[in-house]
DNA sequence: ACGTAATCTGGAATGAGTCAAGAAAACGAT
DNA sequence: ATCGTTTTCTTGACTCATTCCAGATTACGT
C-alpha cells in the first residue's frame, strides 16, 4: 500500500534520507509523534491506531527504536516511569520530569551551550550525551499533592 | 535474632536515627553496599546471601526501598539497565554509565556547587532534584567494541 | 512489473520490580 | 526479663514495559 498521500512530504523525505523505507505506520508515528511529545510507547500505539485502523504493538516499538536509531526521535527513559518519546533532536536540550504523574517538559540547557557536556573526570570514559534530567512535581500535582510543602521527602517514589 | 554484633555501631545509629529498626538484612546490605557501590538488587541479594545464608528478594527490595526513602542509600536507574544503589548520599554527584555494560562511576558535580540544580524554565514544576548522567562507554567496552571510532551512532541502544 | 530484503502481525516470553497474606522478630513499657 | 504491638521478612503469584520469534506482507531498486 502507497502510504497515505496527505501526510507532508518532509516526513517522507526525512524517513528516506535516514535510509529507512516509507510505511504507514511510520508516517503515523512521527507525525502524532510531532503533535504529542513526550508521549508513551503505548500512547503512541493508541494514537497511531486511531489513524490507521490498527497497528501492532510490535510495530509501533520497531519504528520508534528505528526511528531512534536514525535520530529521528528521541527516547527518554525517566526512572520509574515508562520510556516517552519526542521528535525532537539534536538539539541537546534536557527535561523536567514530574515524579508523581511522569509528565514530562523540555527545557533549554540551563547553562548555555555545552556546559555540561564534560564530566570533571571521565575515569576513560568515551562520553557521548550528558543528560540532564529535572525532577520535581507538575503544578497539577503540586495542587493534588497531600503531603504539604513542610514535608520534603515524604513521597516515596513509585 | 539480635543481629550480628561484629557490624560496626554507626551503622546501627544510622538506621536509628532515621526511624528505621535494625535488622540483619538491614545491617548486612547497608554493610556489603558500602563496599559495592551501584550494586543492583539482584547483586545486593546475591552478595548479602554469602553473608546471611538466606534472605528474600523481598526483603532486598524493601529494605533498599526502606533506607532510599530515608536517604541511607540513592537509588539510580540509568535507562535501559537495573537500578544500582549506593550509599553516598546528600552530596549531589552524578554519574557516568557505560551504555553497554552499565558499569557506573562517581563524578563531581562539574560546574562547582549547584549549577544544574535549577532549569532555565521550571514550568510551575517543584523541582527538588536535578539528575546528570554521562552516558558512554566504559574503557573495557571501548576496548571491546567492534564499530571503531569512525562510526558515530551504529550501536543502537539495549 | 518482479524479486528480494526490510518491515509488520500475532502471540508467547522475559526481566525487573511489586502486591498480598501470614509468620517472625524488634522495639518500648511494664 | 517478659509481653504486646508494630514493623519487617518469607513465599509465591502477579504486573508492566519491552523484546523475541516465525511467518505473512510490503516497499524499493532494477
Amino acid at each position: 500500500m502507497t502510504p497515505d498521500a496527505s501526510v507532508p512530504d518532509t516526513l517522507r523525505q526525512r524517513l528516506r534520507q535516514a535510509g529507512l523505507r516509507v510505511t504507514a505506520p511510520r508516517l503515523a508515528v512521527l507525525e502524532w509523534l510531532a503533535e504529542h511529545p513526550h508521549a508513551t510507547a503505548d500512547q503512541v500505539a493508541t494514537g497511531v491506531r486511531g489513524q490507521l485502523g490498527s497497528v501492532s504493538t510490535q510495530a509501533v516499538y520497531d519504528v520508534l527504536g528505528a526511528c531512534a536509531r536514525a535520530e529521528l526521535v528521541r527516547r527518554i527513559e525517566p526512572a520509574g516511569h515508562p520510556a516517552r518519546f519526542e521528535t525532537r533532536t539534536g538539539d541537546n536540550h534536557h527535561h523536567l520530569v514530574c515524579r508523581r504523574c511522569g509528565r514530562t517538559e523540555d527545557v533549554d540547557c540551563a547553562v548555555g551551550a555545552a556546559p555540561c557536556l564534560e564530566p570533571s573526570d571521565g575515569k576513560g570514559f568515551a562520553v557521548d550525551e550528558a543528560e540532564v534530567v529535572f525532577w520535581g512535581l507538575c503544578p497539577d500535582c503540586l495542587v493534588a499533592s497531600p503531603t504539604t510543602a513542610a514535608h520534603h521527602h515524604e513521597e516515596g517514589r513509585a
